[in-house]
DNA sequence: AAACAGATTGCAACCGGTTGCAAAATTTTT
DNA sequence: AAAAATTTTGCAACCGGTTGCAATCTGTTT
């Protein structure tokens, strides 16, 4: 019934406890310190008699090391995020450290966001976003906070690590597939026209076209990365002459396009084409069935971890590096099979 | 080029550039504390010359405070969560609380989970989760963090704070709305077996359906919180006699279990009728439309958050409170309409 | 047994703040 | 103008750990 323990144990009580001084306790509960086995066994016992756990604030505080990674994120309506998140925490936790989850969603000044991540005295920020402007990571890194920027893109005028995927070769790789098609009329449904993630897929895109001069093309930008805007997008197509195949630079997105195609007594794929990006679970669902641009997710994020891992324990000379994972597509209904 | 302001700013230098001891520094950054206008203006020139920021890590030392608090959950599989941290954390750090977000997903000993949050320092946690075992709550509470559970329910054994909703009056809902139907024939399709929130819903399902002995139940789970477990638990149920109407436990699983009944030629509504629950985003979708029982997602959250904050800021008699919150069923497309 | 190297230990200072207390300064009262 | 009341200030101890350094212990080596 009692609340019980709540008073915290310190190192000073297991130390006298112990009979030993607060450096002897000290070293015990640090890796690779001298400690004699004796000595550490008789802290270890008055420890677990006491119930002491270490206080990760002061350790901190003197170590200058909190543990604790500024995971950045901007975007909590889109699905893929949830997988990030679960992906990032699971790495994080499993490498010592923690997630302090931080939303931007509304935030547009670098500077304010800076300030708040250095009062958290996070050891690093991860930026798990292709949509912050490229000023956001490169504040953070500017500040003197080691950061990775995941689904980010190499930002020439900052040095920093980032681990994302080659989004021009991305744009590619859906140019291919659509023109694999046989299509003579192709369409780009882009996310935010801003973001560098778009801009990259669209020159990758264009740059195949280019080659395929008799291929009409068509340029058109959702604003958002949601069913709503993919799907006012594709209706407002509709209305003109649309292509024969698209691709949609967000799974939710191309779902919603997909829904407006329907919706208008047209099939999807046997009048319009539709290749998605991303691969979230969603896209799987028997009821959708998309085809879609995957990537690699659970890889971006493992070296994305493993990157702060070693910024942090980077020698001096610690030198950030690009690093762009590859896509592949994956097969379902939305394109006609190919048949070659 | 540089990597420029790397070195922290200490109180001590603000104090020695504004000529006055640590003390005024530190109670200028202090809501409250007792400084003349002049030394103020002293200190706050100097802090802003030297681009200060007062080390929060210190702060908590001495104050006891971290200002951390432990977002619990175990589910980073339903989009529904992605929901709920962007309002949690956006709550949280409207109160000036940082969010340290905890994956429990393979979690499953409560002591070890103790240990984690307690090394952590956390202020608090919120669980955020109804499939976790009443015991982790509990754990929590025990060892001395307060604790609000989230999407919980009342635990008579440790008196915690919980802020949910009445999952028996849910299935009350649920069983009402089907009825009103006209069905003779209905089913209740839940989430894991285990959850107590499945069982309390349930619970006011059947206390419903038993004052109406004429009509037919049938009780079913779908092991998870997943489109496959509601398709393939539905496909399942096709094949003997189904139901006429379903409530799924889950917006997720009902869409799995629609598609199932689609996919098997019958039509929902006119065959089969659906109510789900959650009312998350995806529910609304042109090509979804679920009809569906709403959580007040949004009460819910700003009434953990703020318990959080008063439990903090609380008096030593503070008492926890259960509130649970009134769902609503929100109209769509995958029930008959009402006629009356 | 003396000399020496290496391992272990405790002291004390430090990390960067907060805060109780008494002294100093200022304002109010008489 | 002196006394009393109030506000402001700095000192020094404290929060709970870590760590450089010198002293002490151990175990070898000769």
């Amino acid at each position: 019934m009692r609340g019980s323990n709540k008073q915290k144990i310190t190192l000073a009580e297991v130390a006298e406890r112990a009979g030993v001084s607060r450096s002897a306790v000290s070293r015990t509960f640090t890796q690779g310190a001298s400690v004699s086995t004796a000595t550490r066994a008789k802290v270890l016992s008055a420890a677990s008699e006491l119930g002491y756990r270490p206080n990760l604030l002061a350790r901190s505080l003197s170590t200058g090391i909190s543990g604790l990674i500024g995971v950045v994120a901007n975007n909590f309506h889109n699905p893929i995020y949830l997988e990030v998140f679960d992906l990032m925490t699971r790495a994080l936790q499993a490498l010592g450290y923690k997630t302090l989850l931080i939303n931007l969603t509304d935030e547009t000044d670098p500077d304010r966001s800076v300030e708040l991540l250095n009062q958290y005295q996070v050891d690093a920020v991860v930026v798990a976003s292709s949509t912050l402007p490229l000023g956001f990571a490169e504040a953070f890194s500017v500040a003197g906070i080691p950061t990775v920027h995941a689904f980010g893109r190499d930002n020439p005028r900052a040095p920093l690590d980032v681990v994302g995927i080659d989004n021009i070769e991305a744009g590619r790789i859906a140019a291919r597939r659509l023109i694999q098609c046989g299509y003579q009329h192709i369409g780009f449904l882009g996310g935010p026209e801003r973001a560098t993630s778009t801009r990259d897929r669209l020159e990758g895109f264009l740059d195949v076209l280019d080659s395929h001069p008799r291929i009409k093309t068509q340029v058109e930008f959702a604003g958002d990365y949601t069913f709503e805007a993919g799907f006012s997008s594709m209706a407002g197509l509709l209305l003109k002459q649309p292509a024969e195949g698209y691709f949609c630079a967000d799974d939710v997105i191309s779902i919603g396009a997909m829904t407006a195609v329907r919706k208008s007594e047209r099939g999807v794929p046997e009048d319009i084409g539709i290749i998605g990006f991303n691969n979230m679970e969603i896209a799987s669902w028997e009821n959708i069935r998309l085809t879609t641009v995957a990537q690699p997710l659970k890889d971006i994020i493992d070296v994305a971890s493993a990157r702060v891992d070693s910024a942090l324990k980077a020698q001096p000379g610690y030198q950030p590096s690009v690093t762009l994972l590859p896509c592949t597509v994956v097969e379902r209904d939305t394109l006609p099979p190919i048949t070659d």
